[in-house]
DNA sequence: GTCTATAACTGGATAGAC
DNA sequence: GTCTATCCAGTTATAGAC
């Protein structure tokens, strides 16, 4: 069985879905090649024909799940300004935390990151800036950017670690709140289309 | 040698010290409690003298890293507006990242907490409160400071991971004048004396 | 209280059959 | 490409000597 040319790019998805969900729950070290290879259908011995390591698996894993976030919610080149808005409140919800669905690797991982190798710190870098990339708009500059965006991963990050569901739901409200008033503080004017993020991604989301 | 009564205690205590570091720069699975032994002078098997498991040594570490931190920066019951902001501008700072002090398990460890059981989550939680307590003063109201703790943990969180020297810097510097400038934003009047924050411990620092 | 020695297990990674 | 079998390094935890 097995041997049509798109079979293995189909495995290959599988793992890195079946991958990049567990990697976002229970981050690098508690995740086993074995785990990831059985939930995808397979076998421990089978991995090494699509990834020659635990880290390139990790950060493939991450940088598939921006993919997947940036098209889904972000069509065309840039996210106009209702897009964005919404991008927000979805971000900043408690179904973030617990859903089924993705998370975003920028919060979920984010002191996972510190102790990995370059290679995996550079794409979660790139996957960073293109979310501040993605908020930031064009027109603001990019400090406030920067704060929103920190707003944003950093309230899902504790409002994950928190063992209180009530004092992390009154966190994230505090943030989105922030984050969506602070933007209209700064500048009137956003959204409008750019052309340039090349390889950078948008986060994790619904 | 070794049986009178303080010698346990400081082993303890030292076992403790060097628990927080490692944890701190290595998260809870990279650190084996052989490793912790061996650099506090001791070997894995009187390990058990102290701590019934390694998940409770974790906890131990985060809560006498707080007190740490806390007996180091407030002084009485609550810390004074100068001493506050002196307070955020060492968090956010470069040395906070990579210097040989101790580092706030807050925020190096707060993705690394969400994979533990309760009882560690509880302790990480606890220390939260307490620094939302110690920045927001008394006057402000509770999602203020929620915010600028969340400017402060999630700043340096990320700063850590980012693998980019530069944009760690830009990030940590927006994250303070945010921090600051958003203080004097909400409300006049800060500081003064609280009595009771019990087991509400601080962040760590220098 | 601290040590050595070891049990019982799991991890990543490779070799070779099909 | 995927499987089974295996190697080897590392883990927590306990038993028992001193």
């Amino acid at each position: 069985m097995s041997w049509n040319p798109e079979h293995k790019a189909r495995s290959r998805q599988r793992i890195l879905t079946t991958a990049a969900r567990l990697f976002a729950q229970q981050g690098f070290d508690q995740v086993s090649i074995d785990q990831v290879m059985r939930e995808a259908g397979m076998t421990r011995g089978a991995f090494y024909a699509h990834f020659s390591s635990k880290s390139e698996l990790y950060g493939e894993a991450i940088l598939a799940t921006a993919h997947a976030a940036r098209d889904k919610h972000v069509q065309g080149t840039s996210a106009t300004q209702q897009q964005l808005e919404r991008i927000i409140g979805v971000y900043l919800s408690e179904e973030h935390l617990s859903g089924e669905t993705l998370h975003c690797p920028l919060a979920f991982l984010v002191s996972d990151i510190a102790q990995r190798d370059d290679q995996v710190r550079d794409i979660w870098t790139r996957v960073f800036r293109g979310l501040v990339d993605i908020v930031g708009g064009n027109g603001e500059d990019y400090s406030h950017a920067l704060e929103r965006v920190v707003l944003m991963v950093g309230g899902v990050a504790i409002a994950r670690a928190l063992n209180d569901d009530d004092l992390s739901k009154q966190l994230l409200d505090t943030c989105r709140v922030a984050v969506l008033s602070e933007r209209q503080a700064t500048s009137g004017d956003n959204h409008t289309d750019r052309a340039d993020h090349d390889e950078g991604k948008p986060q994790k989301i619904a």
